[in-house]
DNA sequence: TTGAAAGCGCTAACAC
DNA sequence: GTGTTAGCGCTTTCAA
């Protein structure tokens, strides 16, 4: 039916060997018969085919990249990242959703190993121990994005969740307050249980003041989540006077919800929050945020991934990558 | 390195064909063999090479997506609702950016193509003559997603994107608006030059209202830039009285501009728009908007696809799905 | 119900 | 510089 190597051999009076080296630039070809060559696959349309590539080089230039939700915008940007990088070393980029469940991303895993997958990247809330036993016996380089491993064995790149929130809760200790609310993501998120909470926790004490259990309210990283929580706080005798937002979703939801209440932001509550998305801009008051580079996160996974796969040596494996803090309207 | 068929084969004492049967699910094989096949098959770990076997039966079980940004939300909910319909059938996707650019178009194409794809999904602002004849010419079947096809020669799946514009602009008439403003996308996507601005000065029109050339502003998009071009509709002797923004992007953009030139909404200015995003109803006042379902233009695209590849007849290949219009606070 | 064998389209020694 | 050839791991006739 279509075109092979053997029909452009056939063509030019030349082997296929011959046809395979120009077609990947080997440079032992003379330069008439590249020519030549080159005239062949152009006229007869020829178009390689990358499976019987694959099969042969045992390389297919392809990367799994399991991610839990395509649609949420933080997965979508940093797999932007992902893809630019990938294009720049020519792969291309098989998508899966896992939707955080373990037993789908075993299931994608074992199928993206069977396509011969050149690498991997993988996204999630937190690593089971069959998915880690599963990677270390996988033969090909996998890179964490965003997503914590406690043993470090594996290669992760990540910002300092961590310090950022312990900036953040800084700054509004800073601002003078005392009752400061931290409204987390869920906490089956590692970044947020063994990250987030720790840092906002870490800045509270350092500052010689009490953690109140009350002042802790988990989400489910949704809009509507945080604004029908903003319920538990607002019944509290004593209101926190500041809030540390896990993320922009969960900040505006708080934020509509003190609002709808007749309060002020942030004359009445202050708020700070990660950002993931254009929302925290968008809204009125804008919010103050830690900016959290997304992009770059995908981008650098790629980045470390293309170098694990050509069998360069990587000598630091954890990355941590710089996030800044946007000083905007919703806090003083 | 790895087990292929031929050690399970070796192995439980069967030809490679016979192996071959059991992982396909051919019933032509005895149940003790079976049995006996699937025991050495977990016993070494078996797992298939999908190369291998795309070499040998023409399939990959993959298909390609072409999306314009996958970081913007719009084609992120889209592709989701592909990706899900794929799991059902059991297709990969390989997702790649084009931002556009057809040359960056052509080339994935071939690209995709190349890795022997089963189909492809395609999305972008416009159709160029040099990919639709592409198109032609490739032999996989191709669904259009949210993308215009003027010679409806190719499968298509959208809403009413024309109808959709008439009945919000409609709504403002009604509500007793005659200086309507229409904050569009960029008019190099054809949804917005010929569906959208189309439906807004059909309703003028019908209404008996002339159509001002100011009142028409071109956005590149964003919000940012909406934020900017409100600008221009400020200094007009007659400002508009109500707006059709092209997306919630632009609402909110727009929105901000105004209120904080002092305006306000609904009172001075009433505004509606397409939702592709939660913008619409976490800013306040929350939005009126036509509410697309992306995800559904996605899951609907792939179903069509997969009715494709599998050869069966497909009555309708210009899919028009439903769309709705909620009321919300930034109309009367 | 099972096996033998011929490809699928290409890469990568190896030989000339 | 170029050609020959043996696989890569699987599916799929065709026989038995």
């Amino acid at each position: 039916m279509s075109i092979t190597i053997y029909d452009v051999a056939r063509e030019a009076n030349v082997s296929m060997a011959t046809v395979s080296r120009v077609v990947n630039g080997n440079q032992n070809v003379k330069p008439a018969t590249r020519k030549k060559v080159l005239d062949c696959i152009e006229r007869l349309g020829y178009r390689p085919n990358a499976v019987a590539r694959g099969l042969a080089s045992k390389k297919t230039t392809t990367i799994g990249v399991i991610v839990p939700d395509i649609s949420k915008s933080y997965y979508a940007e940093l797999s932007r990242g992902i893809a630019d990088i990938a294009t720049m070393y020519e792969y291309n980029i098989i998508l899966s959703n896992s939707d955080k469940r373990m037993t789908r991303e075993m299931e994608l895993f074992d199928d993206l190993l069977g396509k011969q997958v050149d690498g991997l990247i993988f996204m999630s809330d937190s690593l089971s121990e069959e998915i880690k036993k599963e990677m270390s016996t996988a033969n090909v380089p996998i890179v964490l994005a965003g997503t914590l491993d406690s043993s470090t064995d594996l290669a992760t790149v990540n910002i300092d969740h961590e310090q950022a929130a312990y900036d953040a809760v800084k700054k509004l200790i800073d601002n003078g307050h005392t009752r400061i609310s931290h409204v987390s993501g869920p906490l089956t998120r590692d970044i947020n249980r063994y990250c987030k909470k720790v840092g906002y926790e870490r800045a509270i004490k350092e500052a010689g003041l009490p953690v109140y259990e009350e002042y802790f309210i988990e989400t489910d990283n949704t809009y509507d989540d945080a604004y029908e929580k903003w319920r538990i706080l607002r019944q509290l005798d004593e209101k926190p006077t500041a809030i540390f937002a896990g993320n922009d979703d969960i900040a505006v939801g708080m934020m509509n919800g003190i609002r709808d209440d007749g309060y002020s932001i942030p004359d009445d509550i202050e708020i700070i929050c990660f950002q993931h998305t254009l929302l925290s801009r968008a809204v009125r008051p804008q919010l103050t945020s830690i900016v959290v580079p997304l992009y770059d996160l995908g981008a650098v996974s790629m980045r470390l991934l293309t170098k694990m796969m050509n069998g360069e040596e990587v000598t630091e494996s954890n990355v941590l990558l710089p996030y800044r803090m946007e000083e905007r309207q919703s806090t003083k």
